[in-house]
DNA sequence: CATGAATGAGGTTTCATTCAT
DNA sequence: AATGAATGAAACCTCATTCAT
C-alpha cells in the first residue's frame, strides 16, 4: 500500500555490496554446494584475497545468504512484472507464460540457484521461505487466481486450482531439474521450448472445457 | 558394583552392521548434505564408534555411494515389478501409476534420497547416473513405450511421446519436491492423493483424442 | 590486566618462518624419523601452531624433503669448494681431507642427517639418490680422480680405484655411525681426530707404492 | 664362568615362540621401519591374524625387541664361533676375516637388521647396546686383541689398536651401508668379495711394519 | 580499506590394543 | 588357542575466522 515500502524487508544494501563477490560465491555455491564451497575460491574467482571478504560478510553464512536474496530480488523485479502486468484469460497466459519462463530458463542461473535452494532447504529454512515467498508463490498465486475466475465463469473444469497450477508448471520444473542434474550430455530431455509448446497444448486441453481453438 | 552387571562393552554383530549403518548414514546424509555430515553422527546414530565405520567402508565417500545405490536397489525392485507385470492402456495404467506412486511416496525415504541425489549431483555425477538409469529411466520407458504404441493406434494425440511422459509425471514430482523443501507446516501444497487423481484426468483429456470415458 | 600488556598473538614473519620450520623439523626428524614424528612437536618447537605449517609445506612429506634437500644444500656449498678447489696429491689430500671431515663433523648435524637419509632410504629412494648425488658422490669422484692420475704416475698400487676410495673414507664414517648409534657415553670409541690422523697413515702406506716420506 | 649361564640374559624362550612371526616381522620391520610397521601386515605375512599376534607378544614394541635380539642370537652363535675358534697371525686372520664377512652379508638379513638398529637406535637405545654388547664388541675385541699382542711382538706399527680396527673393517661396513641405502641398480658400489680382497692388501700393508710377504 | 600470515577448532582417517565369540 | 569385530586415542590435514601489517 504505501508507496516507499513495496520492496520486501529482506532486501539489503545492494548498492555498496560489490557485485563481484556475489557473482563469484553465487558460481562457487551452486557448483559445490554450502558446505563444501571453500571461501578461497569465492575470493579468488572475485579477484581478492579470503581476508577482504570479511569487509562485506561477517560469515560465511551471511555471505550465502545474502547470494541466495540478491539473485531472487533480481528475478524478483521479472516475476513482479510478469504477473502484475499480465491482464489476460488463462488460455492466453498459459502458452505465453511457459514459452517466456522456457526462453529464460536457458542459459539462466535460475535453475542452478533452484538446485542450490534445494539442496540447503534443511539446513536453511528460512531461504526456502523466501524463496517460496518471492518466486513460487507469485507464479502460483497468478495461476490459481485465473484459475478461479476462469472456473467461475464456467471455462475451466472443477477441481482444486492448485492442482491445475501443478499440472501446467510442473513437468517444466521437472525439465529443469532433469537439465541441473544429467546435464546436456547425458540424457536426451526435451528441450524447454519443444516441451512449453507441447504442454500447453495438453494442459489446456485437459484443463478447458471447450478447448476447441487451441 | 552389581555382581551381575556382566554386559559386554560391545557385541559382534558383522552381519548386521551395514544395514544398520546405511540406515544411519542415509538419515545423517539426508539431513545434512555430504560436505557437512559427519562420521561422528553417523556411527553415534547406528550406536558404534566412529573407527568401526571404517571396518564396512573405506572412506566417507564410498559409504555415501554405498547408501545411494543400496537405497535404490530397494526401491528398484518395486519399480521394475511395476513397470514389467503392468500390461494395459494408457488411460487405465496413468490413474493407477500417478495413485500408486502418490501413496508410495508419502512416509518414504524416496523424495528425500532424490533431494539428496538432486544436491550432489555435481559432486557425484556417477551417482546421477545410476539414479537416472535405475529410476527415471524405468519410468520415462515405460511411459514412452506405452505413449508411442497408443499413438500408432491413434488414441493418442501426436507429439513427442517424452513430452508427454513429462506432462504425466512433472506435477507429481513437483509436488514431492515441495513437500521436501517446504515441509507441511509451511505451506499447503496439494496432498499427494489429491494431485494424483486431478492431475490424472487432467493429462488423460489432454492427451487422449477420444477421452470420452474418463 | 596490564594496561600495557598490548602484546600481539603472534607476528608476522613470512621471511623467516621457512628456516625456523626447517630448523626445528630437521631436529625433530632426526630424534624419532619420520613416522614417529609429530607435526605438533615440530610447530611447538617452532614457536608456532600445527596449522601454520600448511602455509609452508603441503604436507607432511613435502616437509621431510624439504628439510633433506635444505640440509644437503647447505653443506653442498662446503663440499663443492673442497673438491673443487683442492689442488695436490693424493699423499697431501688425504691426511687433509680427512683431518678437515673429522673437526667438521663433530658438533654438526650431518651424521644426524645421514642416519635419517640411512633410516628412510626404503621409503625415500629418492632422497638417498639425492644425497648420493650430492654428497657421496663428489668425495667418491674427488678420490677416484686423484687416485687414477696416481696410478697413472705410478705413485699408486694398482686396484680399483673405488675400492681405494672407501679404504680411505670407510673407516671415517664407521666412526661417525659409532657416535651416532652409542653416543659418547655407551662405548669409547677412538675420536674423530685420532682416527683421521692414525688411518691417513695407514691406508697411505697401504696403497702408496713409495710411501717413505710419510 | 657358570657352566649353565654362559648364555645371554635377553634370551628368551625361543622354544615357544612362532619363527614365522619373527619372519615376518623382521621382514616388514626392516622393510618400513618400526613406527610406519604395521602389525596387521605382520600378520598376514606370518598367516595369522592381528589378534594372534597378542598371544605371543603384548606390545608392538616388545616384538620389535624380541625380531631384534631372536636375530642377533642366530648370528650370535656364528660370531662367537669365529672369534673364539680363531687362532693365528693378524696377518692370516684380517684377509680371511675380510673374506668370510663379505661372503657372509651378501644375500643375509645382517645388513637390513644393521639399518633398522641404526634407525631405531635413539628410540631403542637399549637395543643399540644390545647390537654393540654381542655383536659389535666380538669382532672389535677380537681385532684389537690380535693387534695388541703384534704390537707387542713387534709386526705392526704402534697406535690405537681401536683406531687399526676401524681401519680393517670401516670400508667393509662401509660396502655394506652402500648396498642397503642404495640397492644394486642405483649405484656401482664395488663387490663385497673385490673390496675384501683389495682392502685387506692395503690395510695390512699400511699397519704390519715388514709386510713383505703379503 | 586491503592484505595474507597465523590461528585453532574440528574433520577424516589410521591403527595398536582389547575382548566377545 | 585363535579369531576378527570393535574400540578409542591420536595423527594428519582443512579451513572459517582473526588480526598485525
Amino acid at each position: 500500500m504505501n508507496v516507499t515500502d513495496n520492496k520486501p524487508k529482506w532486501s539489503r544494501r545492494k548498492d555498496l555490496r560489490p557485485a563481484e563477490i556475489i557473482d563469484a560465491a553465487l558460481h562457487v555455491f551452486t557448483e559445490y554446494g554450502f558446505a563444501a564451497t571453500k571461501l578461497d575460491d569465492i575470493a579468488k574467482r572475485a579477484g581478492i584475497v579470503k581476508g577482504t571478504l570479511y569487509r562485506y560478510y561477517d560469515t560465511k553464512e551471511d555471505l550465502f545468504r545474502a547470494v541466495v536474496q540478491h539473485t531472487i530480488e533480481v528475478h524478483l523485479q521479472t516475476i513482479q512484472q510478469v504477473s502484475t502486468n499480465f491482464q489476460g484469460s488463462l488460455a492466453e497466459l498459459v502458452p505465453v507464460l511457459l514459452k517466456y519462463a522456457a526462453t529464460r530458463i536457458s542459459g539462466s542461473n535460475v535453475p542452478a540457484l533452484a538446485r542450490l535452494v534445494i539442496s540447503e532447504s534443511h539446513t536453511f529454512p528460512d531461504l526456502a521461505r523466501i524463496w517460496y515467498e518471492n518466486v513460487v508463490s507469485h507464479v502460483l498465486t497468478l495461476l490459481t487466481d485465473l484459475i478461479g475466475k476462469a472456473q467461475a465463469r464456467g471455462e475451466v473444469r472443477m477441481g482444486d486450482p492448485k492442482v491445475h497450477a501443478f499440472s501446467i508448471v510442473g513437468p517444466l520444473v521437472l525439465s529443469a531439474l532433469f537439465h541441473e542434474m544429467f546435464g546436456n550430455s547425458i540424457i536426451h530431455a526435451p528441450s524447454f521450448t519443444a516441451l512449453a509448446e507441447q504442454h500447453a497444448q495438453t494442459v489446456l486441453t485437459g484443463i478447458l472445457l471447450d478447448p476447441v481453438r487451441l
